[in-house]
DNA sequence: TGTACATCAGTGAACGCGCGTTCACTGATGTAC
DNA sequence: TGTACATCAGTGAACGCGCGTTCACTGATGTAC
């Protein structure tokens, strides 16, 4: 029962390696908690740095600046939203799966508060940076493929735009009425899935032809 | 021609009276074009004060604290919102009148954006505020009077809690979503008018029976 | 397999700055008599 | 109508703090030979 290595600080105090080897992800996670508990207005990059135990002096490393990092969350929320929708999209029925996306899109927000307080607010970002519209125009064209598959199954004559618009739209806004609607309606009100689902169906009955 | 008053400074350099006279006006206005121009997050007090043309320290006699001045913007803006809510309902044909509310909500929103950057960060705010809350259910009263219209004329089952938060949300969406969406799309884009009424056709038609 | 060296990732001290808050103050207003 | 005084609104100096950025540095890695 002789530990060989008993004289080595056991694992949980085990002194950290130099280095990271990850510390992009871990300072994006870091940023994501801390604009998630305290919007992006509390944010700051020594904070951050202090939250992923490392010397304040480092995410310039990679990130260059406050906005850097903010833009990179702010891709990684695109990404996380497009893979969100993709799996959402894998339902073979249309009206079934824009209800998925819906859902997903919701869903995904709110698992990922800090993700989402940043994704649309372009005076923190880097607008130009090649990740945030790769990931960005990827997630829209996952929403755009599920409204032309809605419009061939129920309705030829459907706007696509107009349509994949309003659905991106109603659930951003949503997820940003959310915590109002909680102040508001307190405990009794709707589960927000049963709100998810009454607004999918109207905007579906929207969709289908005259 | 002679001046009675020559030995007074021009009125353009006329030193300004120690009393303000209304100063919380002042300061809520040059709070919304700061939050307005660089985010909640670029938002502070000195620059607020310094904007009013006022010590830094004034703020505080009237708003105690950062939080005090924007919860004050933001229950005008829903003030603004509520007015401009209860001036688009003035149409009586109830379908019209939802898309002038769509269109009031839209306009308002842009029209103040510093407002409208704090108005549902919650985080941000003294939620009890009175003002706050008086104001933003004045608006919400607003809209869901409009959907009342709205059900007694075209569909007796329409739920009206559901209608008024797809409203809401489609609204508050596209207002997020607006400078991303112009990015995207650059000149050739659609007005945002033109967004807003075939948002506000298909919203409609949701609400039609089927 | 071993060694030398360039490159990379993270450190920690130092800097200057703008911030919020406090406080004793002063100028202006309005009210009681 | 005039005077005294309490209250209110704004001032400006002072404080301590956390911030972003810079910089010379050091520990670790990986590659060339």
């Amino acid at each position: 029962m002789k530990d060989t290595a008993s004289d080595r600080p056991p694992a949980a105090e085990q002194t950290k390696p130099y280095h990271h080897r990850n510390l992009p992800a871990a300072l994006r996670s870091a940023a994501a908690d801390l604009v998630g508990e305290r919007g992006p207005a509390g944010f700051s990059l020594r904070e951050v740095a202090r939250r992923a135990g490392v010397s304040h002096a480092a995410p310039a490393h990679h990130f260059g600046d406050t906005r850097g990092l903010l833009t990179s969350l702010a891709a990684e929320g695109f990404e996380r939203l497009a893979a969100a929708l993709a799996a959402a999209s894998e339902e073979v029925d249309p009206v079934q799966r824009l209800r998925n996306c819906g859902r997903a899109y919701v869903n995904t927000a709110l698992e990922s508060p800090g993700h989402f307080a940043v994704i649309f607010q372009n005076d923190l970002l880097n607008e130009d940076d090649p990740d945030l519209q790769h990931h960005g125009t990827e997630a829209m064209m996952r929403l755009i493929e599920s409204v032309e598959a809605l419009r061939d199954e129920i309705n030829p004559a459907l706007d696509v735009d107009n349509a994949a618009t309003m659905c991106w739209a109603t659930m951003q806004g949503l997820v940003a009425l959310t915590p109002t609607l909680d102040h508001i309606t307190g405990e009794q009100g709707p589960t927000i899935d049963v709100v998810i689902d009454a607004l999918c169906t109207l905007m579906l009955d929207g969709f289908r032809p005259r």
